[in-house]
DNA sequence: TATGAATGAGTCTTCATTCAT
DNA sequence: CATGAATGAAGACTCATTCAT
């Protein structure tokens, strides 16, 4: 029993939307797993779909502010760099819901949304200051952009239940190689 | 009412499952929704998945035997015509549905997965047949159709999610740009 | 056990909403008391005020048409049939829980309404026909049918409330002496 | 906010159970809109019936000793008199509670039946001296009493279920008039 | 094949009440 | 006195599934 009763709630519904998903997971089974009695889930979140709110906004962050690293004249390793370092700060269960609950509540969307933008923008922003000199060709940076955001997204999310894998290094270098 | 009773409680489900999901569906208002009575859903499908499984089952089809329909020395209109003929039979809802239930049951994630090795496999022979002198760089074919498939795939499903709009004809040329 | 399902959970509720009020009437007690599983109840009554109303549609019926039987020249008689005989077919439960649940639901409130309107003008009526001679009188005559209504809701209700009776022959006298 | 915790208790309290009914308002709402944490409500009443209790105790008061205040020889501006003058102090929400918790608990019932009561008696004692003459007719006047203090209730209760009004004065004169 | 009443386990949610601080 | 977290029993309502007809 570690922390608060209420982080012992999340915690446990952390793990438990992660694995048998958001409509599966009974209050009861938070409460027990959290080792609090089923009212004090309730005490915290009157909703059930609090707890999915709460976890969400609490422990998933969207870094829209940071810096890019770029390599200068280095697209490939400069968006390698990028798909090690995504813009996310979640644990693996927590980004499994992210994906897995898109539907069940308008702030996980949000949330996701969000993270897309940020991936786009990054990408886009990395490859102009990796490829100073790509003089105008701003249309198709963002589809560079677009593309490797997709398949950041696909490795995180359709990868599992498609069971195929692909090398960011590898899309990386093939966007790289189109810019130049 | 269109159809006998079977096609009408699938024609009803599949619009269930599709606008709200298969958990949030209780089979008394696919009934309802097919003019049909309750204990009628439990005489063609014994479990509720099995409406589902039926759905799936029976509407959608990943083409696997089809031939691919290259364009010799252009592999960027290939792949665009490549994602203009999605290797998926399969209605916008029945789409939906794939996407959106691939946890709920094993069969539906099958499918996709099928779906996205068939994608997969037909960008890699199309790009092969477009481009006849690909030197050698089987591992880049094998890269550049895996993206191509994730892009696809993102703008069927993720799309709808984060609200961004992929352009593939660019993604085409982009891929394209990048084997030459 | 005696009728069917449904006819049983309504005699199981008039009388549990008589004895004890709606709202200290688990559904569960109802389903008990009706020998039927407690599904049932929500089968034929989607929410448990649907019991209520229901019993209040087809339990009670506040006669509206019928002719006033008035003893002319007599206007004591008259009242004193009309006491005897209300205008309301409701067994005693159902006339506890009209009054008792007046609050729980717009239904019963607007039964009690029509009651009292019926009362009323039926008092008013018997008190034309009894003195045919009452000379323009008809605000006296108005004021005279309320005030007998009112003595007559109160015999059914606060009475029980505040352990006073009132006879209504007495008042049927009284009231017939002031027209006179 | 107004006055110590414990008068901000009920204040709250005598607005919200005028309003929705005692059963209907949770402790925790009182609290909140008293502005007191949800424990001191238990401290000041160990059950929650007993803010009930409480607010008829304190915040009803049946006047049983005053005088009658009669003109004599005018029995219907007597009773107007009386109409307007309720020996009950207390706030229209308490009345309204009052009535509409009168099955809640013992002690509001007993406070309505002493209500009632007094009014008879009131009623009585002062047709006795606006008529003091009375022959001998100790039944009559008991009975134009009671009528009397039925209609009075009738206003203060019934009215609002049923939506009639009756003019106290009219009833006063309809009495008198009898009573001659 | 068709029907809808019947079943009961399970789910979310409410809320009076307690109690350690 | 004051506080709000803690407790758990109980309530309304859902729903997949069965089954007699």
């Amino acid at each position: 029993m570690i922390g608060d009763a209420r982080t012992r709630i999340l915690d446990a519904a952390e793990e438990l939307f992660a694995g048998g998903g958001y409509e599966a997971t009974p209050t009861a089974v938070i409460a027990r797993l959290a080792h609090v009695p089923k009212g004090l889930v309730f005490h915290y979140f009157p909703r059930k779909i609090d707890v999915l709110v709460a976890l969400v906004d609490e422990r998933t962050l969207v870094e829209e502010d940071r810096d890019v690293d770029a390599v200068p004249g280095d697209p490939a390793r400069t968006l390698s760099k990028l798909a090690r370092r995504l813009p996310l700060r979640a644990s693996p269960a927590m980004r499994r819901i992210l994906f897995r609950e898109a539907d069940t509540h308008g702030s996980v969307k949000d949330r996701l949304g969000r993270l897309n933008g940020e991936l786009i923008r990054r990408a886009r922003f990395a490859l102009e200051l990796a490829l100073p000199g790509a003089r105008g060709d701003a249309a198709r940076l963002e589809v560079a952009a677009a593309t490797f955001a997709a398949v950041l997204l696909y490795q995180e999310n359709l990868c599992q239940l498609t069971g195929h894998q692909i090398d960011p290094d590898a899309v990386a270098e093939l966007i790289a190689h189109s810019l130049v």
